[in-house]
DNA sequence: ACCTTGTACGGTACAGCGTACGGTACGCTT
DNA sequence: AAGCGTACCGTACGCTGTACCGTACAAGGT
């Protein structure tokens, strides 16, 4: 009854990995626990840990995994234009695994795709002319920004809106906070547009201020030329 | 023997949130159980939940009792000046706290201390000249940079530098990221002071993005002064 | 064809989690 | 002094991650 056996080589690394992205995207990061990941690969609990030391090395993994969806910068472009398409890229990722950022916080040592796609931003700014502390800068900024933004919408999402449900049934009185009712208003007429578009305005205000980085810190040894920065 | 019994008021829903944040503050968030806090109260587990009605809006009360920690814009000072403020000392108090941004992600039912912050900010904007749309976008940029700063910082503070110990363990070899690898030569060289310039150069940015978005983004009916943006 | 052996998977069990349910004794009101 | 509401306690259930050990299959040597 149940299951008599499982087939012998039903399992790889790769397979336990695909199970858990799979079961996180369905069911939320709460619902990805090792009983139930077992069950969706048709195996019982204790076969995972064969291939995976523990569920913290898992989650380390499974962040690893959705670095490695991110698409590399095309080399063709400029740097305004790639570091743009790669936010963009950045953005539609976390919102297609909504749960990858709150695993990003806490869970940390980077893995190899995470390192690569890294180096790969870090390489488009050196290539472009700007020093090592502007790239430095520029990166943080960027990516500040990106994250923040995600964290943002995530927030808005879990929450409601601020004259949801959620908020009134907690007792609140937006009649008290006419600011934040304005603004609310703003996005309950048409959330997906204001979003999106806030979501470019501020990408090309922090493009614009990595734009100056490059005549703030200056290479010493290789002065920046009107050609790379372009 | 143990506990004879509680000394029958020893309990409020104040103590039972001033335990749980100096838990939170002490061992990290997931120290935070209800038998930990109970224990620490010098209480059961169960009598905690006479005052809340669950973890979950435990949690949810802890994020609103640190928005309560964050002093409000001075209003003496022009807008840049109060959102430069209001920046550091959210940062300051992500540092704090550094459980905090976790919590941030997921649950998110606004509590009124964060609904109070919330509006402080677009008070100040709104005040200052700024429309709704303008002082929307401000908003979620700038506090899209607090939170994704916080988030980098955080993510290296548990992640370590990228040559640490737990990369090298992971079979990382740097020297096929030269990118990375002079980025953390940089860092390394002087953590403090590169970090902490680092988010005030990007916080001067963003500043000058949203002083820009006052003539992006005017008031329909009333338009902006050079007096009121300063 | 058989046997041996390494290993991929299974069973059982334990400590710790949040919390439902019901019991008990304290301190206030009368 | 009596009674009562409520603040705290005991017990227990279903869930989690995972340590430890058992088992049966696939492959290789003979």
């Amino acid at each position: 009854m149940s299951s008599p056996r499982a087939a012998r080589n039903t399992l790889t690394r790769d397979r336990v990995m695909d199970g858990a992205l799979a079961l996180a995207d369905r069911d939320g990061l709460d619902a990805l626990t090792i009983r139930a990941l077992a069950a969706d690969l048709g195996v019982k609990p204790m076969a995972i840990y064969h291939y995976v030391a523990s569920k913290d090395v898992l989650l380390d993994a499974l962040v690893d995994r959705v670095f490695a969806e991110l698409p590399l910068p095309q080399p063709g472009d400029g740097w305004r234009e790639q570091l743009a398409e790669r936010s963009r890229s950045m953005r539609d990722l976390l919102a297609r695994h909504r749960w990858a950022l709150s695993l990003l916080e806490t869970r940390s040592h980077p893995g190899p795709s995470t390192l690569v796609a890294h180096e790969a931003v870090l390489d488009v700014l050196r290539r472009s002319g700007f020093s090592v502390e502007a790239s430095a800068h520029a990166f943080a900024l960027l990516d500040a920004f990106v994250y923040g933004y995600a964290l943002q919408e995530s927030m808005l999402e879990t929450a409601g809106l601020p004259d949801s449900p959620a908020d009134l049934r907690a007792g609140m009185d937006l009649r008290a906070f006419p600011r934040i009712a304005e603004t609310a208003a703003l996005y309950t007429a048409s959330t997906d547009y204001v979003f999106a578009s806030s979501f470019e305005i501020g990408l090309g205000a922090v493009l614009d201020a990595i734009a100056g980085f490059a005549d703030r810190f200056p290479d010493p040894s290789r002065p920046v030329t009107e050609a790379d920065v372009r």
